[in-house]
DNA sequence: CTGAAAGCGCTAACAA
DNA sequence: TTGTTAGCGCTTTCAG
C-alpha cells in the first residue's frame, strides 16, 4: 500500500479549487481570496503535499541549485582526485566559504551542490551538469591562478561567479578584497607596535592575491622608511611558513617582526619561532592573514588581516542569483574590505 | 539572438530518427543499430544537444541527487547557524566523508547536496526538500547522538543511511565501525610497547561510539591483568584533551600511556604533555583514533586507530542508492574493521 | 479573482 | 530494431 505522493490535482480537488489556485497559493502570488487560500493550505496540511521539484523545474526552467565548485588546475592526470577533495576542505578557509553561501541560500530553500573540478575531465562534467541545468550556476574557488574553469564557463555563457580576480582574463563577474590595503594595515601595526626589521612571508607569488598582498606590504614599509624587505616566498602551508621562516632567519637573525600572507603559514612561523627559542611576540611579531579558524588555533592566537569570507561567499551567491535571473548582465567585480584583528602575536 | 537549447527533438531531426531512438542512444540502451548510434551521436555533438535534467527527473522520479548531511541536536535557538556549518567543515572527519561520497558518486554523474540540520526547521527543511524530490535520499551524519533527524525521515518512508548506530533506535540502514575492536588493538599496543599506568581519555559519553571506544579498552586492559583503568571524559576537541590529561596527572603523575578516544584530541593530549617537559613517546605513549588528517598535523605524528572514512561513506552512498532503486528494502547494518597505523606517538 | 488548457522536454509502453 | 504516443506534475497565459 505505497500510495502515490499526492499531487496539485489532489489539493485542488480536496480544496474544492482548480490546480492554478492552488499553485498560485504554493507560490504565494496576490490576487487570490483569502479564504481561499486558508482552505487551500488546510488541504495542503490534510493531503501531506509537497511540490514536484522536477515538474517545477522544467516549467520554470530554473532548478533553483547553485553549484559550488572547488576547481584546481590539474590535467588528467588522475591519481590525487579523491585527495584534492579532502584536501580543499581541509583548508580552514572552506568552511566560512560554505557558511557564507549557505547562510544566502537557506532562507530561499536552496542547497549547495558540491563539485571538485581539478582534472579537464572533471571540469567538462561541471559544465554538462549545468548545460543539464541541474544546476542554475556555479560559484567558483579556484586554488590556482591558471583555472581554466572560469573560461570554459564563461565561453558557453553558462553564469557563473568567481571568488578572486581570474588569473587568465575573462569576462567574468568575481568577488575579492582589497589585499594591498590588508597588508597595508599588517606592515602599518608591525610598524605601530615599534618592530624595525621586519620580513615578509609571501604565498605562491603565481596568484595574485599573494602579489599583491607583497606589494601592499613592501608599498607601506617603503612608505615608512624601510625600502629593503626580506622576503620569502611559502607555499600557503605551515610547514612552508615555517621553512620560509628558517630560511629568513638565517639571512636576517635579528628580524623582529613577520608578516605571513595566511594564517596558516603565519602559525608555522609561530611554531617554528617556539622551537628556535623565540617568544612571539616578544622577540619577534607575527602578523597573519584571513582570520581563519587557523588564527585561533595558533599558539599565541594570531594578529590577522580579516578577510569577511562569509560575507564574500554570500555576495558571491547573491551575484550569481542576478545573473541567472538577468537583473544584470555585464560582468561586475565587487571588492571587500579587509580589518585588522589584533590578538595575541602581534 | 540567445537561441534556445537543442531539444531531443533537434537531435532527432538531425540525424533523421525518432526522439525515442536518440533518447535510447543517449541512456544507453541496447538493440540500437551501430550505425544509427553513430548517427545519432553526430547530431548529438552537432548540435551540442544535453539533455535536461528536469525533464529526466520528472519523467523517472529520480533526480539523481543525494543530500549530504551534517545534522545536530538543537532546538530552534536560532543563533549560532552559522557556526554550525564552519565547525562542522572544520572537522579533519569531514574531508575525508566528502571525499569518499564524491568517488562513489561522480562515476555516475551525481553530486551531493549539502546541507545542515542543526534545528528543528533546519530538519524540517531536508524533509521537504526530499520530499519535493529534489533528492533522492540522504546520507547523514550527526554530531549528537540525540539527532531526531533520523527518526523523522523514517517516519516520511524516505530513504536515508546513516553515518554510525543511532543513539535513539530507528528502523534505518547503517554504516559503523567496530570501535571495541580499534580500541583493544590501541590497548594492545600500548601494553605491547611496554607501558603499565595506561588511562584513557574518551568522547562525550552519550556517543555510543564513545561507549564502545571505552568498553573495549577497559575490557582489554582488563583481560591483560589491568583492572583498573583512569579515565577522563573528554569533547572529541583538542583543549578538551589537553584538559583531560591535565586532571589525569593530577590524579596519576606516573601514567605512562594514554589512549585517546580521537587524534584531535591526543593531538590536545602531546601538547599538553610539552608543555609539561614530558617527552612522547618516551615517556608518555599516546595512542589516538581516526587517523584523521590531525594525526599528522600532530606532534609527533600519531599512533592511533584508523576508520576507513572514505570507505565508510562510499558504502553509505552505495546503500542509500540501493535503498531509493529498490533493490534492498530492510534495514542493513555495515560494520566496517579498524586499522592499527603505528607512527612515532607511540 | 478563478478556471481551462497548453505545454515544459523527456521516457517508456506499445505497435509496427 | 524503430516509431508513435501518452503522460510525468507543474506554471502560466488567456478567457471568463
Amino acid at each position: 500500500m505505497t500510495r502515490r505522493a499526492p499531487r496539485l490535482e489532489d489539493v485542488a480537488r480536496e480544496a474544492g479549487v482548480s490546480r492554478a489556485t492552488v499553485s498560485r497559493v504554493v507560490n504565494g502570488i496576490r490576487n487570490v481570496d483569502p479564504a481561499i487560500q486558508d482552505a487551500v493550505r488546510d488541504a495542503i496540511a490534510r493531503t501531506g503535499y509537497a511540490p514536484n521539484g522536477a515538474a517545477r523545474a522544467l516549467v520554470t526552467r530554473r532548478a533553483r541549485t547553485l553549484a559550488l565548485v572547488v576547481s584546481g588546475a590539474g590535467d588528467d592526470s588522475e591519481d590525487g582526485q579523491n585527495l584534492f577533495a579532502s584536501q580543499a576542505l581541509a583548508d580552514p578557509f572552506f568552511g566560512r566559504v560554505v557558511s557564507g553561501v549557505v547562510g544566502f541560500l537557506r532562507p530561499r530553500s536552496m542547497y549547495p551542490v558540491l563539485m571538485f573540478a581539478e582534472t579537464d575531465a572533471a571540469r567538462r562534467d561541471v559544465a554538462e551538469y549545468l548545460r543539464q541545468g541541474r544546476a542554475d550556476g556555479a560559484l567558483i574557488f579556484s586554488t590556482h591562478a591558471e583555472d581554466p574553469l572560469p573560461a570554459l564557463l564563461a565561453a558557453e555563457r553558462l553564469p557563473c561567479v568567481l571568488f578572486a580576480r581570474p588569473g587568465v582574463p575573462a569576462p567574468v563577474t568575481y568577488v575579492d578584497l582589497a589585499h594591498r590595503d590588508g597588508a597595508r594595515m599588517a606592515a602599518e601595526h608591525l610598524l605601530a607596535r615599534g618592530c624595525r626589521r621586519v620580513a615578509t612571508i609571501t604565498g605562491p607569488l603565481d596568484l595574485p592575491a599573494a602579489q599583491d598582498r607583497l606589494a601592499g606590504f613592501r608599498e607601506t614599509m617603503e612608505r615608512h622608511g624601510h625600502p629593503y624587505v626580506p622576503v620569502a616566498e611559502g607555499g600557503f602551508t605551515a610547514d612552508s611558513g615555517a621553512a620560509a621562516l628558517r630560511r629568513l632567519l638565517r639571512e636576517h637573525p635579528s628580524i623582529d617582526g613577520v608578516f605571513a600572507a595566511n594564517d596558516v603559514m603565519a602559525r608555522g612561523v609561530c611554531e617554528a619561532l617556539r622551537e628556535l627559542g623565540r617568544r612571539v611576540p616578544e622577540d619577534v611579531a607575527v602578523v597573519g592573514f584571513d582570520d581563519s579558524s587557523a588564527a585561533l588555533a595558533a599558539e599565541p592566537p594570531l594578529t590577522t588581516v580579516r578577510q569577511p569570507m562569509e560575507e564574500m561567499a554570500a555576495r558571491m551567491a547573491c551575484l550569481l542569483q542576478e545573473e541567472i535571473e538577468g537583473t544584470r548582465t555585464e560582468p561586475t567585480a565587487v571588492i571587500f574590505d579587509p580589518e585588522l584583528v589584533v590578538r595575541a602575536s602581534a
